[in-house]
DNA sequence: CGTGTGCTTGATGCGCGTCAATCGGTGTGG
DNA sequence: CCACACCGATTGACGCGCATCAAGCACACG
């Protein structure tokens, strides 16, 4: 079962190993080189599990921590005063949790796991003492949060002018190229959130995504049964949205 | 009418007067302190004005600086391959326009002015030295980052959740908000776009921005002719959005 | 085996988009 | 200085897409 390793010096289990880390390629340390990544790695506290449903942090927590997804999946939401709630949105293993609440005093959404889900923390204070100090590491927290703010202004648009089919052909096709990334499988693969949660993110009733996804269905563009769904047709899919094909989520 | 002024060398016309910009409290200076104020100036290139529809960037300009607003207004929009215009954002004196771009080759969005206005320019890759050795400009930068990641957010849940009269209020509260912070009148302003920018920016057609103005005049609640408003029952707007009053655009 | 929860399917109604016409203000040319 | 054209804003009539309400269905769990 186990593979052999290079023999390199085991960390202590608490120590970070973004060194051998398999998404070290998406996450934070594809900023910075090697003799950097020991500075970060001795930042980050590595890999707690958090079961389905569970809380990872909520608007009245105080803000001190990124998140990384190393396994399983997070949604994060906002709540109106009337109590309504927003997904704002779902994060994949590689990605980065918390950008929209640096340098707030409070969280500015909740995040929950949608699933047995893996995640690493970046405590704020030292990551900006640690950006003061790399250059490039401030430079890609920079693109980071910039991405997001453009990737939300896609859905904004997502949101205001396209039809439910347009709106689930994207999301669908944005967790396929994302999934993709990871060499995962794009064509095939499970849905970490529920049909509710995919409702709410894109601003439609539960019984229009159904119906959505039925439609899709019988005309042989997608397979789907319950969470496991198969895209059989990208291209067609890729026609119903004429643009945004990957970047419409975080 | 010129009141008179605390005696200070008077700076050179081109070299940057952040000392005496009225919006030093709104803009990046408020982020640091008088020593270091000095060190913003040397990079700010101050006040250019453009006319009313000029172009400031668009997305095929490489991107190469940040643009504070110092009188009048602009509007951000992006185009879908389809040619669809989505506008993401208004901005106002004192208010930063850029970062949705930080870390990219090209700006994200394309700027225009919506008026006569005047605004001054940060070079990025200076601002990006300044940020690593002012650790306050940088945690200000993550903290007005994450604040448009926030606002991007709320509009998201004001586009999927909202009617057409709920959005209607919450951009005039928005403005009204943001006109208040500079001490200006909060409830009687010319709105600086368009009822075509409106309707655009909140998802909806223009007839439809058109009656809700309309029948917010007959309910009492505002005054409109043209583009001049008077917001007459603060209250009432409230209660159409029963949240967001303020937070929902840059 | 019963209960709950998430998903699907059908019937109905409403909000808002669309199309079309008119109005008002502004700029232009004779 | 007026007549015309043009553009943004308004108002009305109509239809469609999706929300809503209401049942059924599938699967997991105690």
């Amino acid at each position: 079962m186990a593979q052999t390793l290079p023999f390199r010096p085991v960390p202590s289990p608490l120590k970070a190993s973004c060194h051998t880390c398999s998404l070290s390629n998406l996450c934070l340390p594809l900023a910075i080189d090697e003799t950097d990544l020991e500075s970060l790695e001795d930042i980050v506290q590595q890999g707690r599990i958090y079961k389905r449903g569970e809380h990872i942090f909520d608007q009245s927590t105080p803000f001190r921590s990124c998140f990384a997804v190393r396994s399983g999946s997070v949604k994060t939401s906002i709540v109106s005063e009337d109590g309504e709630e927003q997904i704002t949105g779902f994060f994949l293993p590689g990605e980065l949790i918390g950008l929209d609440s640096m340098g707030g005093d409070y969280y500015a959404c909740t995040a929950r796991a949608l699933e047995r889900t893996s995640i690493c923390e970046f405590p704020v204070q030292k990551l900006e003492e640690l950006t003061t100090r790399l250059p490039d590491l401030q430079h890609h927290m920079y693109h980071l949060m910039s991405q997001e703010i453009q990737h939300s202004h896609q859905l904004n648009m997502l949101l205001s002018k396209n039809t439910a089919e347009e709106r689930v052909a994207a999301l669908l096709l944005s967790l396929s190229s994302r999934l993709q990334r990871r060499r995962l499988s794009g064509t095939r693969f499970s849905l970490p959130m529920a049909r509710n949660d995919i409702a709410n993110f894109l601003g439609l009733a539960v019984e229009t995504v159904s119906r959505v996804f039925t439609r899709f269905q019988t005309q042989g563009v997608i397979k789907a049964r319950g969470r496991e769904v198969e895209l059989l047709d990208l291209a067609a899919l890729q026609g119903v949205t004429r643009e945004l094909s990957r970047q419409v989520c975080p």
